[in-house]
DNA sequence: GCCGAAAACGCAACCGAGTAACAAAAGATT
DNA sequence: AATCTTTTGTTACTCGGTTGCGTTTTCGGC
């Protein structure tokens, strides 16, 4: 019953490690399209034919490493504590993310992680690989909410659907501050009020300010 | 002083209505990747590069119909009715298109319009390419939302980012209700309830259901 | 330790989207 | 009619992604 991974699939595990790993430093390095994938295989010294038995396409080369924070928001509403309500426990998720510098917050000056934001928001075909992952994040959020018997299945499609975009928004309205050449240290207030005004906007709805 | 096109803007004009036409049309009988982008440009006896001279991409020839609702969202606030709120415009105008059986909203058996949806829907380099578009109307929108003098940028461009989003949802639940059999006159009060619904939520927020 | 089946790989050729360079044609201008 | 400008066609190329096929590598049972 020794359930070690076995040789091949430890191989397997690496190539793929060595794969997205090297893609990302070259993306970073001379920008995500001046690399073919072509010159990834060279460099991790596969064939063209291997690489795409690996990753599907040239984004999902680039992405594998944010791929893991799939279905995030769901297991926060899922995994909550008795007692509090999921939006609740979003919000302070997000809080706690932010007080981290977790890169998916937008709002993280290592320079590695800026240089992948960078990418990420200027590179089109991104973004666009991007939209698909969150979603599925927004699917199984969705389901996660219906599991709170809150309401039907399109209320909580069209709450997940709003949450999504709006941490999106969040991450998004983060990155430029720090585009702009502020610190972390300098932003990060403003990233809690921020968050605390979306998930009051969130909560309590566009009425008083649109309506 | 003669402002009329001219005939070089006249034939250009028809050459892009043409390419348009032509690709749609083959798009629907064979599926937008049965096709090619040299098949559309050989059916209209034109060359590839001319071709890409009209449309940056294959998929915005194949979107080039639906592109005119650019800034729609926008145009309703905008020029919304003295005394009437953004939101209580967006929520009318929305009846309005559900009662015109307006293709935007999902809503529409025609045979042709449906096979384009079902298209849109099923092909992911046409969402994405969607997205990219929808992300304009978001931008335009939070625009006419910040002339309100509602609130400040933040608040406008989450707003805008709700309300895109929330018809983007209303759309596809319209065109899953049609793919699944249903007769535009069998599910058009239920398409009404959703968009109330929807806009309920929007106005007095997710706190009632999720907090 | 050996051997057969699977799995993974490399190679080479291929397809389709999109672009570059330059020459040819057609509309506009005087 | 001669000229200038815009648009077009031709050819050839790059790059992402796929296919077919033969070869190597690992695994499992003996």
């Amino acid at each position: 019953m020794g359930d070690e991974p076995g040789l091949r699939e430890r191989k397997k595990q690496r190539t793929r490690q060595a794969l997205s790993d090297t893609a990302i430093e070259l993306f970073l390095k001379r920008g995500f399209d001046q690399v073919s994938v072509a010159d990834v295989a060279a460099a991790v010294e596969v064939s063209k034919p291997t690489l795409f038995r690996y990753f599907p396409t040239k984004e999902d080369l680039a992405l594998d490493r944010i791929a893991d924070h799939q279905g995030e928001a769901a297991r926060v509403v899922s995994g909550r504590t008795a007692g509090q309500s999921p939006l609740g426990a979003l919000r302070a998720h997000f809080h706690e993310r932010l007080e981290a510098h977790d890169p998916v917050t937008g709002l993280n000056d290592n320079a590695i992680v800026r240089a992948f934001n960078d990418m990420l928001y200027t590179t089109p075909s991104l973004l666009a690989r991007l939209v698909r992952y969150s979603h599925r994040d927004e699917e199984l959020l969705a389901g996660a909410l219906e599991e709170t018997g809150g309401s039907g299945g399109l209320t909580a499609r069209l709450a997940a659907a709003q949450i999504i975009t709006v941490h999106q928004r969040l991450a998004e309205e983060n990155w430029r501050k720090l585009a702009s050449g502020r610190t972390v240290a300098d932003a990060l207030p403003e990233a809690h009020a921020d968050a605390d005004r979306a998930y009051d906007l969130l909560g309590a709805g566009l009425m008083e300010q649109y309506a």
